[in-house]
DNA sequence: AACAAATGTGAGCACTGCTCTTGACTTCCC
DNA sequence: GGGAAGTCAAGAGCAGTGCTCACATTTGTT
């Protein structure tokens, strides 16, 4: 098995397959800095072909048509974004599971605020018209709530996710749902924590979403660092996380 | 002073503005059914002018341009969406407070899940080269977390919103940031409080968009109600709404 | 009825995604 | 080596877009 054991194809490539491997990757990268600058809506590929010093139909030989390239970059952006989370989760000891929560949440927003249009991408309106395939995108865009889910499911399993009490019980029909997550994700938390792991999961993206896409009103949070902090910190809480190790750290009710 | 006092011309409107109005509301009308069906992206004057039975240039004496027109149109969906959170919101008893909070969220998730190319618009990726003109769209872009502000507030005035507890200590240049904010409001909620509500604000409409956008894979929840109403359940507890009247609902710790 | 403002028309420009034919070039196989 | 097969770029062309402009028509008012 040489090479990368991906297609069902184990020959080596030849010249051919890898200059056109090359001119993809190319056309994936600059797609991606058109994407960066005018948005997801406003990606063009003949702007595409004129900055890769080619004439507009040539591009139609790498890619099938706009929406393939759009897809490209969907998975380009989700694996990115899933490095980043992983990277910054991993950098911290694994029993430190309040550290590795703020650190993802922490590097969700900075790789949205530094690529906005890649976010907007990802978890903004969809693009009129495009449906992404299931078969190419959910591997890669599943990636941070894999990672949000072990990490609390770690958590939980160290005796470190305790209910936080509050909200509602889990109704039946909801509570099939989660059982099904639970199996599909080999998880052990109990039903009302991952549901809880869930909605903080979409807080979080809200969060991230409201600043990113300017929802705030200009110049209302001058210190949105600060209040990203402070929502994590709150997100912590009512995943069930425990503060850091050592003092009981939890405030008397 | 007869007639409506908005503009600061106090003359009764001619027949011809009466029919330019007409027109410029059959405009937006069509405008709407087309976003709602393509997108906003996909908003096309041309094919506006064609339903409205005239030639594309035509439509320009009325709407500058598409920017124009997609201003109206955000206006006109901010609008639709306030008057359904507050008719929502006003058909349950001032007193109840945790009512209310889930009628206001429930509302925002109806209306978003029956419009979605238009929730897209408001709270979706922004339009790659459109700027809402703040002067036009920030009254009806916070009317509902006006709403939601105002209801929290009367909860804290009632004695009905406590802390629940958690989290973080507000850091001082966040609580600069939430004095401001309480002063123009005229709240008087706590800094703690008021954070939390921001981010109550924020997770709903996280929620709502990750079931709009189809964030969650298809198929992954069978009883997205279910799971909305939970977290819905568990984002007042956040907030630190009591439980409703009577009986002290609230579970033991 | 006459005038002037408001409104509608159609041509036109520059742009887009995408298709198709044509010609040139590279690679493989006999 | 020489042909065959495959690959690739070019350019024309179609249908659509936003938008402008000169011209024609309608319409309300004087």
């Amino acid at each position: 098995m040489p090479q990368t054991a991906s297609a069902p194809s184990p020959k080596p490539p030849t010249p051919r397959e890898r200059a056109r491997a090359r001119t993809i990757e190319d056309i994936v990268r600059l797609g991606r800095d058109h994407l960066a600058v005018h948005g997801a809506a406003a990606l063009s590929l003949r702007a595409v072909a004129r900055d890769l010093g080619v004439v507009s139909s040539a591009v139609y030989r790498y890619v099938e048509n706009r929406e393939e390239l759009l897809t490209l970059l969907l998975i380009d952006a989700y694996n990115e974004l899933g490095d980043e989370v992983d990277a910054a989760v991993s950098a911290l000891p694994a029993a430190d599971f309040a550290g590795r929560f703020s650190a993802l949440g922490s590097a969700v927003r900075r790789w949205a605020l530094r690529e906005p249009a890649r976010y907007g991408l990802l978890f903004g309106s969809p693009v009129p018209g495009y449906r992404a395939p299931a078969e190419r995108t959910t591997g890669p865009g599943t990636r941070v709530i894999y990672a949000l889910m072990a990490l609390l499911d770690g958590a939980y399993r160290a005796g470190r996710l305790v209910d936080p009490g509050g909200g509602a019980a889990v109704v039946p029909p909801l509570a099939a749902d989660l059982a099904r997550i639970r199996d599909g994700m080999g998880l052990a938390v109990s039903d009302r924590l991952l549901a809880r792991g869930a909605l903080v999961w979409t807080s979080l993206f809200g969060a991230v979403s409201f600043e990113v896409f300017g929802q705030y009103g200009a110049g209302t949070f001058a210190a949105p660092d600060e209040l990203f902090s402070h929502h994590l910190a709150a997100l912590a809480d009512l995943a069930g996380l425990c503060a850091a190790d050592g003092a009981g750290e939890r405030p008397a009710y």
